[in-house]
DNA sequence: GTCTATACGAGGATAGAC
DNA sequence: GTCTATCCTCGTATAGAC
């Protein structure tokens, strides 16, 4: 039964996304799992592993997702499908992605060793959605286009009352608006997008809690 | 001499921003001072209190904007005013507002009793930007537009080799776009703007390390 | 204003019994 | 797998001398 160790990663991950991670002690998750910090550590080495395993499902999804979409040709099409992939990807890990937000230096510290990857991954997506001999502003532009999808989604407590539908396509087109993308063209233009799966399975996330 | 308090602050926040609020000891930032941990107390009565005269001039000042903005019309210029100050203010507190990004939880955290006045403040402004009887959506750019300005400044590490001057105009652009505002008519019109200073005088923050 | 010394508590982590 | 007990370190904060 490897119940426990979900029942831990579920509270965990509610702990620190609504106190921080820093601030939220082992013995208040063991206390709500209902069993005592000792217990803890055998199923977990470390808080720092606990958090690295909280988080890891983001993190490969955004890798995955980054290797696949630099494959892809720079069309306004395809920059489209890769904006609305990327935010598909955050909404199925919107708890997680609450966490990295609120304390996203506890986080980057904990993946000190990995972070290099991951920004470097993030530098590709950047650069393939600012296009080839991308100016300084082009490069801007497809930065806050990603910020975009990542942050507006915490923002929650700001939104309440805003359907997920809503949110879905007005932050995309506000992430094409700010890459300057032309409106997606009414027709339909052959196949647009090719092979690219729309977006992995993706656990459901602790998400309620709002 | 306050001199001493002075010093505190500066070292308290450049730590803060480098390693996070949590994990900086008083230790560390006394022994940067060239003082001891009780001298510290001296000047500052808790870590808290610390943490919150860095963090109160943005506090500040996003108040006092977010009161002069939402007395304005609702015009396209007065908004594309606003944001324009509203992304000056930030840059002036560059490296308070990289804290804040970093840090969102335990800062937070300390201002739990003011948050409620700020978090009003930015619905206020928010609901201003989003027009009168604003749709989801509408709310939603108005959003995103705030956070386009925020976010995106604390990616420089994202984003080097890129002018201030570039990132200030193609900040405020891209949130223009989001929100849909028709581009700055060429002409004169009048004033289009009336009396709301641009921005405070601003501390230079500790800009630095980068 | 700044120091030394110290009280106090909490948190992460380990050892070993059941 | 889970518990009790304990270690060690560190951070906040205070007292009192210089």
């Amino acid at each position: 039964m490897e119940d426990t160790r979900d029942q831990i990663r579920a509270a965990a991950l509610e702990l620190f996304v609504r106190q921080g991670y820093e601030v939220t002690s082992l013995r208040e998750i063991a206390d709500r799992v209902g069993i005592t910090k000792a217990s803890l550590y055998y199923h977990y080495p470390s808080k720092q592993a606990l958090l690295t395993s909280i988080v890891d499902p983001l993190v490969k999804g955004w890798e995955r997702l980054g290797a696949e979409v630099v494959a892809l040709p720079q069309t306004p099409e395809h920059k489209r499908f890769a904006l609305d992939a990327y935010l598909d990807m955050m909404l199925g890990h919107r708890a997680i992605v609450t966490l990295l937000m609120r304390d996203a230096g506890a986080v980057l510290a904990v993946f000190a060793p990995t972070v290099d990857n991951v920004t470097a991954t993030v530098r590709q997506v950047q650069r393939w959605l600012a296009g080839p001999e991308p100016s300084g502003p082009d490069r801007i532009r497809a930065q806050v286009a990603l910020d975009t999808i990542g942050v507006a989604m915490s923002s929650g407590s700001l939104l309440p009352e805003v359907t997920e539908d809503d949110l879905r396509t007005t932050l995309l087109d506000a992430a094409c608006a700010v890459l300057r993308l032309p409106p997606p063209a009414g027709g339909a233009i052959g196949a647009p997008v090719p092979t690219v799966p729309s977006a992995p399975p993706v656990a459901p996330g602790v998400g309620g809690r709002r």
